[in-house]
DNA sequence: CGATTCTTTGAAAACAGTCAATCTGTGTGG
DNA sequence: CCACACAGATTGACTGTTTTCAAAGAATCG
């Protein structure tokens, strides 16, 4: 259950044993069958969420009801609203399993607590947040420069194990495309082969 | 000089005045001038920087040689290139001053020292970095989800002192869009009137 | 197999980009 | 003070792209 974690902190930080017996100590596991939710959006996210395997995405209904998917999870990644969490307030996102998937879930005082005391988690957890930050300061470019098929392009081969997993037409809606448009961007390199 | 910065961060978050002197102390201030550059693209950007007065841009140039704003900022601001910083690699951005513009820097061995001995200023930080990224979600959000015009509205009530102080056609390339697309969308709004 | 979901296609309409020209406001030098 | 240059903003005409809506094909699953 919890080893993908192990090897993944393991890799990630110098850790030590004890500090990562608290930390599974302090956690707890969840099993997510296809669909099913994580959040709903009205209700404050308090937890922090790993992906020990599976997919999951985020994503926001809009004013018309058409819902958009803002990030994807799979396996090693981390995912949940930072909004509602930080700010202690309803979340405007939703979170679903796009498979069977399951995931470690820490409480918030739980994970404050671990980050308190383990100086190498929270330097890692810091890290970890900056380059969340870039990686969607880059697709805030990505959005604002390219073309829908490069942007296309791009997150396939940026994350080949997401598209593999997702069907298309949530790419389409993480590209903010429509999944007609996703279609005929996909036809035209079929044919240009 | 640092007078807004002192107000700025006491208001912040709790320092004590020896350790906002120690801050300060560690501190360049730097006048700019209009269209002055603070950071050239391939230069590894090393610095920590809050904006004391004026205002700055964050942008890329495309392979066209076209230019995106990615980013906009102005007094009691910070700006840099986190992904250069972090990873300590050439920028692929751009920060230029908008117009006549007062900064603060620190190295970033100054500022890890900061960090290090000032908990207080490490937890500021740390919230800052924290609702950078809510940011830059709901950025990314509103360009997935959102057409030219309600991007427009909103860059325009969310962010109204920068709206006021940069070019339109900067705005346009922060939304995404072509200047002239920008312009019509503005005229049908004076026409609805 | 039938039901459901996902993807593709076609045609029309809406939207956005490009290019070139014009307009507006600002500031400079004669 | 005027004429001019310049940058920024707008407009028109045209082109290209994307959306929308409706329908039809795949693929998947019980």
């Amino acid at each position: 259950m919890s080893e993908a974690f192990e090897k993944y902190l393991r890799e990630s930080c110098k850790i030590s044993d004890e500090d990562l017996q608290s930390i599974l100590d302090a956690s707890t596991s969840k099993n997510l069958r296809k669909w099913q939710s994580l959040l709903h959006d009205g209700e404050t996210w308090k937890s922090i969420c790993f992906i020990s395997s599976g997919c999951l995405r985020l994503y926001r209904f809009d004013d018309d009801g058409n819902d958009h998917t803002v990030r994807f999870g799979i396996e090693n990644w981390w995912i949940g609203d930072q909004e509602s969490y930080n700010q202690e307030k309803p979340a405007k996102y939703n979170i679903e399993a796009l498979a069977q998937s399951s995931v470690i879930l820490w409480t918030k005082t739980a994970w404050e607590d671990l980050l308190k005391n383990i100086p190498a988690l929270k330097d890692f957890f810091d890290r970890l947040s900056a380059r969340a930050f870039e990686t969607s300061q880059q697709r805030i470019y990505s959005l604002i420069s390219a073309s829908a098929e490069q942007r296309y392009l791009e997150f396939q081969k940026t994350y080949p194990k997401v598209f593999n997993k997702v069907p298309l037409h949530m790419v389409a809606s993480y590209l903010g495309i429509s999944r007609e448009t996703l279609s005929r961007i996909r036809k035209d390199f079929t044919k240009a082969k």
